[in-house]
DNA sequence: AGTTGATGCGGAGGCGCCTCCGTATCACCA
DNA sequence: TGGTGATACGGAGGCGCCTCCGCATCAACT
């Protein structure tokens, strides 16, 4: 099942080549990373970097799934030392650090929440899946609203978080990820 | 004040051309827009182009400038009309209307946000006047919360509503939109 | 080992963005 | 009207993204 095709020696091994050449040069801290580049360094083509990766971010991706699937996986532990309210607060400011650390994670990101690539959509189920079970235990806790959609919170804290430099400074973004979170409440009315 | 240089006549009709060519190209319904495009079509170098709109967001918010001031301009008649709470609610769907009709106006936005230039940095002020003007009704009407800044309401729903093609189809949007309000309405509590 | 179809590789080339600078045009003044 | 500096024009060219397809390489079978 979980190999239905052989699948070629000498591709893995460009995969592998790749992956290493793209987490060197987007670790390296300075400017702009050329595909172009990724792929020399690789000592690989053009062509090949595109046929394992089709779009950029599906490279990033690829870079980052395990630490992105680490934020996901924060969620029931989050829950477990917290109250419903502020593990969410928590997590949102986790996955915000994750997503403005690597930079190139917030465009990637996007694509993602707006891709209809299956790959994508899996990612986007993860992080919808986690948002959900925070508020679940806040529903059942009767702090959070119960008439709120995780996917809408996903969506809306991406958007926020794909701001880059935003007007306010940096602390605008955890003020933007409050007003979220107020929005998620119950309110005692 | 008003005219510190006297501007050369080309100029001027260049410029001109350049706006109706975009106008007419950016209107059509179909597919991408190119600069390239626009500048033949205006005829006219493209370096005539970008002298004029230093980058695509530039000539698109020059074509908008218009109609954004319309929105900006709604807030107030709005208020008027309503209570402050369902008067931003109101102010946000057009505001989202308007985004996502005009869909290069999306990126155009976050550009603005994000940009460093005075002629952006100007549409950003007027945008969070907007919203302020709401707010501060809705704080003395005691429905809103007083603790939160326009400019992180402005950038949040700008963030919203720069993400094309929710997964959860158009209603999406509303309902980010929906979460967004209530972050700001006052606690009872 | 040899054959062969399937799979993967490389990089030239097309496209759009944007810059740069030699040339053309304008507006002002004599 | 003619001269002159300032201003604007045009488009070639550089760069990165991405596609496309002829060729190389692999692995399975004999």
């Amino acid at each position: 099942m979980s190999s239905p095709k052989k699948p070629r020696a000498d591709a893995e091994r460009n995969r592998l080549r790749l992956l290493a050449a793209a987490r060197k040069a987007f670790g390296e801290g300075d400017e702009p990373v050329t595909l172009e580049r990724v792929a020399r360094e690789a000592g690989v083509g053009i062509g090949t970097l595109y046929r394992h990766f089709p779009t950029r971010e599906a490279l990033v991706e690829a870079l980052y799934r395990d630490e992105l699937a680490q934020v996901v996986a924060s969620a029931p532990k989050l829950l477990e030392a917290e109250k419903p309210l502020r593990a969410l607060r928590r997590w949102m400011d986790r996955f915000a650090e994750y997503a403005s650390t690597k930079h190139d994670m917030a465009d990637t990101l996007r694509a993602i929440i707006e891709a209809g690539t299956v790959d994508m959509t899996q990612v986007r189920a993860e992080l919808t899946e986690a948002v959900q079970l925070i508020l679940d235990a806040g529903v059942e806790d009767g702090t959070l609203r119960a008439d709120v959609r995780a996917q809408d919170v996903v969506v809306t804290v991406v958007g926020a978080c794909s701001m880059r430099t935003l007007p306010g400074g940096p602390e605008q973004l955890g003020r933007m990820l409050d007003l979220i979170l107020a929005g998620v409440r119950q309110p005692p009315s």
